[in-house]
DNA sequence: ATGAAAGCGCTAACAT
DNA sequence: ATGTTAGCGCTTTCAT
């Protein structure tokens, strides 16, 4: 009662005009004496005006479409998990009047990516949510994109030139330091670490390497340590892969490893696994089916949680709230770095909201 | 164009009904024959009807005030926290006319509480975020607010009597189990862990006490172990604090401390330190200033996080949803376990929505 | 350039 | 018990 919420009307009581004139100062869609314009600016700053935004969507009665180009969920679990996202988003925005078309390509091919791209282009949407994952193919869509006007949103992948709405993911350099500071923590004996990069494709190497960075980095920052650090780019469609890892895997100097992917976690849990090596260190990455199975028995020791299905929904929402709601998203948004253990695992599970 | 979303009229029409009449049985305000009440929820299912929320919001028109009794935030970081997020929960809902109002009590004073809530009833709000720290206190308050009808939502502290429409909050149990993992994770040496809870009041020791048997049963599973867990609940307003702290510290087989509050974290963290004990591994509670200083320093060596702001911020979500958007709300909802370290606590820190 | 007025989908008060 | 109607605050079209 006391202090009842200031109107559009009541702006214009104010300013002595019409609601019509006030609207059109709010949006500056022109068409308004430079006197009105001065009269309700000066109004709308003393009273410190906030447009009801329900009210607002619903008088303009606009439906959005959002287009999200993404890999194919059934080639990985990770990108299923992204899927799942955004399902959710989906069904979480619909009653709102948004569409979420998905536009999916081939993970392993990047022309695929391109054709798809293309897809999304024609298909004029309000807006887009990508993944990025192939660098150069990816850099002449975005300049369609911009060309367009269209508001895109990256997730999961980071590409400098891209100039995105936002960027939705993780801070990889810190994310590979977080996995050092796992392999190394309470480890006593001297002995070698290994990284690796297990993944059906060598496009993501400079986004894995950069993982990596911050794993060695890690410990040159803590000066002299009795680890000696190797790494492997491993392609498991490779016919001498089982022979390479398993070799890796035989030495007996060997204290951790760091895997950068999520699948190959629980391809290398497998092998350490399969040949009993219980005292080997394992971090790797993301919550997925497989891979907690060895955290629960033991043979993977910690996981990062990438949140892939969070990224994605999230995407959808900055992307509403951009068009929607005319809300400023924030142009980054860094995902913490979730540290998964066997004891802490199901309470990540439960709430599908975190 | 395709598919226009269904509007009630839509419903009424293929009813054969009124708009009126299909509102009524949308919310069962009776006064329906059951003729009309058959067809039209025979419609509703067939066409999978879902109600324009923000019209609903805006045709209602309501203003709800929604209550929240937390202890002083100026008298603990950990509340200060909580604060935070009632605040942050208030400038996200004003614009839709829901108003916050802080009811606060003296963390160690229970008549304090009782008063508050007094007043908190008194107020007559339309909703009720409540920190119920105070199990025998809070019993007879909830009786009352349940005789009004107020919705209420606890936080922080769960009791199992309170029947509320939601808790937020972690599983103490499980969290006590995390914190022994970490305690005991890559530890070969045999020797004592310690289990320190250190309040000001001991209203929160059946609170504690939940953790200590999710620490104490996790070295039960792992079966024959070569720790001795010993236990002090220790209360730093006693002249004699310092010397029972310090006599435990000085204890040569100490391996690891669980510290159950997340102020005891930092003291114990300014003790080891003071008396240049590094190699006693050290687990405790939440991302707060002084424990953030002494994680980097290394004196910490993991944090759980309890996430004290979005368990507020989202309390008063729930209540909203439940009161504005008549949406159901998860009866509990669980909090993961963060698992907190030196390298990715930054990553905690940035975004505010996580 | 400006104002009037008709929606948006739903709620709620008021007739009947 | 049922239908009608005037809002909610904003957008947008259409006269003027």
């Amino acid at each position: 009662m006391v202090d009842k919420n200031i109107r559009i009307k009541d702006i214009a009581k104010l300013a002595g005009v019409s609601v019509g004139t006030v609207d059109r100062v709010l949006h500056n869609r022109g068409r308004v004496s430079p006197e009105a314009l001065k009269k309700v600016t000066e109004v709308m700053e003393q009273i410190d005006y906030k447009p009801n935004l329900i009210a607002r969507t619903l008088g303009s009665n606009k439906n959005y479409r959002i287009a999200a180009l993404l890999p194919d969920p059934k080639q990985d679990p990770y990108w299923a998990q992204s899927n799942l996202g955004i399902t959710q988003a989906q069904t979480e925005w619909a009653q709102y009047g948004i569409q979420v078309e998905l536009f999916l390509f081939d993970l392993l091919d990047k022309s695929s990516f391109q054709k798809t791209a293309h897809q999304v282009y024609l298909a004029k949407p309000d807006g887009i949510l990508i993944a990025p994952i192939f660098y150069h193919e990816a850099l002449p869509i975005f300049e369609l994109f911009r060309e367009t006007d269209i508001p895109y949103v990256l997730f999961n992948t980071n590409i400098a030139e891209a100039a995105p709405l936002s960027f939705i993911g993780q801070n990889l350099y810190q994310s590979g330091r977080v996995g050092a500071e796992l392999l190394h923590f309470g480890q006593h004996e001297p002995g070698t670490l290994a990284v690796l990069h297990i993944d059906e494709d060598i496009h993501d190497s400079v986004h894995l390497l950069e993982k990596e960075k911050g794993f060695r980095e890690y410990f040159q920052d803590k000066g002299k340590i009795n680890f000696t650090i190797i790494d492997f780019i491993l392609n498991p469609k490779d016919p001498s892969f089982n022979n390479q890892l398993e070799q890796l895997l035989q030495d007996n100097s060997l204290r951790g490893i760091f895997v950068s992917t999520s699948k190959g976690t629980a391809v290398t849990a497998s092998f350490l696994e399969k040949l009993g090596k219980r005292d080997i260190r394992l971090v790797g990455y993301d919550i997925l089916e497989e891979n907690m199975k060895y955290l629960k028995s033991g043979i993977i020791d910690f996981l990062i949680n990438q949140n892939p299905k969070r990224q994605a929904s999230l995407g959808i929402s900055h992307l509403v709230n951009h068009l929607m709601f005319k809300k400023g998203t924030p142009g980054t948004d860094l995902f913490p770095l979730e540290v998964i253990t066997q004891q802490n695992v199901d309470s990540y599970l439960g709430s599908g909201i975190h």
